[in-house]
DNA sequence: GTGGTCTAGACCACC
DNA sequence: GTGGTCTAGACCACA
């Protein structure tokens, strides 16, 4: 996996897992892969995710169970789609906005690409 | 000025510096504050501001003319555009998409929004 | 290390650095010493250290690996040999050749100071 | 005239004094420009040609006469040609000999290029 | 007045 | 352990 610079691995990585979780690829209830295995999945140190496991264990998205593994909590896609969109309104739109208006680029021309990524991303992969 | 915590102050200024430039409130070819005023202005260490003019100049935004200060590059709405345009397009607007296709937040519901910011940010300020 | 006056430390570093890859001491594609360390050795600041790999990553003759160092990029001899040529091409030379003339140094002369100074500095070192 | 960046521009103007001197265009002896005149044709700020007059004179390479202006003084080739020399020899020579090396530019090709320089530069200015 | 460099020291996030 | 940022303060060269 590719990481975005300047932002923290291990939270790029909560990231991901969420949107497994969201997704249903990783289906609630359902234990998710170890910290090692997914370390090794995406080429890093397996610190980095147990750092992942421990922040969205915090956040009661994912739970322990010794021994045995880390586990997508019940109530998971709430929680997460909970924080995702006050951060999302909060901090993140706001920088939007200033630069779509900034560099010119308006809501049609916004429109098409967000299609053009939906489809692709989403639809086979 | 407030700064956010988690980006760097001078990458901030830096943000600051471009839109008054692109908003046309320094005008291209003119000498913007010097190195002191700027960082007194903004209450942080002149060393800060010192490192952003540094950044700003390697990207040719501003230009120095010793012992006189800094100005504003002819071409350096062009130059803030494209940096920006690239950044905004590679990096963020894939986070955005996400976002909003996993919030369920539609096109309509962010054009609301959309009007509602850019009346209240730049029609009084 | 001694440092001349009149030019920034954090670039005789960075020259330093650039001589290490060059005569392959510090191999390609390998990990540099860590700021603290070369600081510590040169007898510098630690930031002034940090400048110089700055500098150098801009250029692309250094990388960073998150929370494990900078290394030497694979091509980083290359790109080292263009910087320092053209600049030499460009800048140094006519001051050279200009020097010789209203001197009234002639090349054999310059040949002979040539041999001696290869020699004594890359024979032993 | 064009500066190169990196050195004071007050001793690349005294630079240029010394080459008009050394070249005979301004003869041992004579009135030197004024360092009004000197500025406006330089395209500088008149404090820092005076700059370079103070720096000269301080060598006795020109001196000052009162009321009326600066003149060559008439040793101020061998002057001129002591201080080069040395500052040539001591300083400039190991770095451009260092940058030979590590370039691997060898002597026939500085031959070349020194010819070509030549005689662009001093025969028809 | 302008920028530029350096030190000392602190604090933080990250791997 | 790694880098990265910031402050405070000093000193210098330059226009």
């Amino acid at each position: 996996m590719e990481f975005r610079d300047r932002e923290a691995i291990y939270l790029q990585i909560a990231q991901y897992v969420s949107e497994q979780i969201l997704l249903g690829r990783w289906p609630v209830g359902d234990k998710i892969p170890s910290v090692r295995e997914l370390a090794a999945e995406l080429e890093v140190n397996p610190n980095t995710v147990m750092r992942t496991y421990d922040f969205l264990s915090q956040k009661d998205i994912i739970a322990n169970k010794r021994g045995i593994g880390y586990f997508a909590a019940d109530d998971a896609p709430d929680k997460i789609k909970g924080y995702r969109r006050e951060q999302f309104i909060e901090t993140e739109l706001p920088v939007l906005f200033r630069n779509l208006y900034l560099l010119g680029i308006d809501l049609p021309e916004l429109e098409t690409r967000y299609k053009a990524f939906i489809t692709q991303t989403f639809t086979n992969a």
